[in-house]
DNA sequence: GAATAAGCGAGACGGTACGTCAAGTCTTCTA
DNA sequence: TAGAAGACTTGACGTACCGTCTCGCTTATTC
């Protein structure tokens, strides 16, 4: 199968301490002195990590915050059925604007979807993971109404999705202004029907 | 007298030809080697100007590319009265989907919003320039069905445009596929309803 | 003669109110920021002229200074006839020494004599300018104890101006401390010998 | 317990290599270009070597000079007992006359001593290390002289240093002519008298 | 009195080098 | 073999001045 256990390879083991160390002077120092000031050198310094220790691991700076990112940020979208396509939307909405409330998370997003926008390998790994795992799950929830025959025929589930992560992105990224409940009720009345 | 024709300034006059010649290198330069291997010290060299002289005028190199983004790209948008809400909406994202089809453009576009993430104060610019004023062009479409009692109740002017340049440069920021017009028609649809 | 009133020529003359400004603020400069820390533009800037304006009338800082030097300080070195050779001797070195008690001459011509090392043409006006004049001044006394038949055969003329002169430099070049009273007179015991 | 074998540092060692070619490039290029036209910069090219590098161990191009020098050119001035301090004196002064017959060593001492006046700080180290060494040599042979009773009264042994470093100074920063051995004979037999 | 000819302050221009920062790699010692 | 330390080459940063070149304006001489 596959998955054997892996060999156990010779040589010292990847140190769990140093991971986390290098994690949250990542997460730290962003907050500090912002994406701009961030720096492979800075982190290895704050977390007294040597710098190869960090280049080992992950590719980019980038790389080192998403994954502090996921591992301290529950980033995890529940999906649970609420009993109607409506109701499922509102629900993701309001969970996922919740995230939106967080400066600090707000400003490593903004900070990674640009770092997608200018370097393509990092781009590649942030579209497969965050943005691909986000699109998922909302499409537990259009799956659901589809079957239900709750769904619209129109606009498209893919197009759907497109609106609501348009909107979330369009406003985290051009305003300083937190997403509030108001849009959401508009985004699922616009979308699910006056129903 | 106010409005004097602004008493000329002594001193050597503002070269026209640098300008240029920085703004086409510059347009080039990203074609070639990308934003991120794009540097003031590169379109020094190309264009034959000295650093300085970039710099006298333009903050960073994300304005350099606005700047040449502007001077060449005819970025106006056309906003005719074609009769409905649901024909203006249309045609406001027809001719805005023109400018994805162009790659050159969409490229340097992504690298403006995502410098606009890293660089707050070019953020504010960005926002204040290319931002503002295609909301503004939406805006003269929304009031025009305001007046004309065309706009539904739901959603709101703020979020249709939320909605309408949040799937833009979702697209845009997320997919390597142009938009189309397919896309176009569920926008109608879903904003100006099925009338 | 070759002296003719040079015809004069059309244009505007060139403005003595310029060429003072110009001479006091570098003069001022040097003592502020120091040799290494002026410039042309600084002394353009402080004094309110045009850098082409210094350009037109020095080659470099160090010519602007030497000019400043000249105009400010006293820097004639008066030879009267002390009636004898020790006494002449004496007198120079007294006079001598009395420059080197003002730290901004001294500061001055350390720059100077480093320019002139640095700069070939520099040096060329330097030495034809400053040091042949000091060396000329003491050539009067020199000759005036020849004629005096006062003259020791050892050290040459010459060796006497280079044993002068060489203390003097090599004081003030590679010593804070200033020529005093008692090297002058074991000079003059050395030099005009113990009688 | 003192002077342990320096335990070792963590981390790579300084490259011999690298500094042996900076050195190298720092001599050839102050005699291709001389010493206004040398550049950290140009060392940096020249020699392979980062900027980096250079700034790491040197904190001027003059340091790197004065380096340079020191490894390559042999500066140590030997003071063997000649048996009178007529004669050590002789042999001191033709042993420092010899180093001004090389031109490439009198044209970066020219610049150090030019550098010295310029900059305080590289002038403190020139002062500790180059002038003071000399001084201590021929310190070695006044003692000596003063020991045997064989010293003059007047003048006094600083003195005598402040004359033939004068004289030799003197020389070299204002004439291009090189110093002989006439004029060693003359500042034997004015300095240590006609005996 | 017009034409011509400097000189002037201002300031933009193409350059060169500065000294710094960080990138990503390499080497050394220790765990 | 991993990790901390730290030196290495590379390349760009943003700044300071260099010396030159327009500008518009002022002041002089010449026709």
């Amino acid at each position: 199968m596959a998955d054997q256990p892996t060999r156990a390879r010779p040589g010292r083991k990847r140190s769990e301490e140093s991971r986390q160390a290098i994690l949250a002077a990542a997460a730290d120092l962003v907050v500090e002195v912002g994406y701009a000031g961030l720096s492979i050198e800075g982190i290895a310094t704050r977390s007294g990590a040597g710098k190869q220790t960090i280049y080992r691991w992950w590719p980019t700076k980038a790389d080192v915050l998403l994954d502090a990112l996921a591992t301290k940020a529950d980033l995890h979208i529940p999906v649970p059925d609420e009993g109607s396509y409506a109701a499922d939307l509102r629900a993701f909405l309001v969970a996922s604007f919740a995230l939106g409330r967080n400066p600090h998370v707000v400003a490593v997003l903004r900070a990674l979807m640009a770092e997608a926008q200018i370097n393509a390998d990092f781009g590649d790994r942030f579209r497969a993971s965050f943005i691909r795992r986000r699109r998922d799950a909302l499409a537990v929830i259009l799956d659901r109404a589809s079957a239900r025959g709750d769904l619209p025929p129109t606009p498209r589930p893919g197009t759907v999705a497109d609106i609501i992560f348009g909107v979330i992105w369009y406003r985290l990224l051009t305003t300083p202004d937190p997403v509030d409940r108001r849009l959401a009720d508009e985004l699922v009345a616009t979308l699910a029907g006056a129903r």
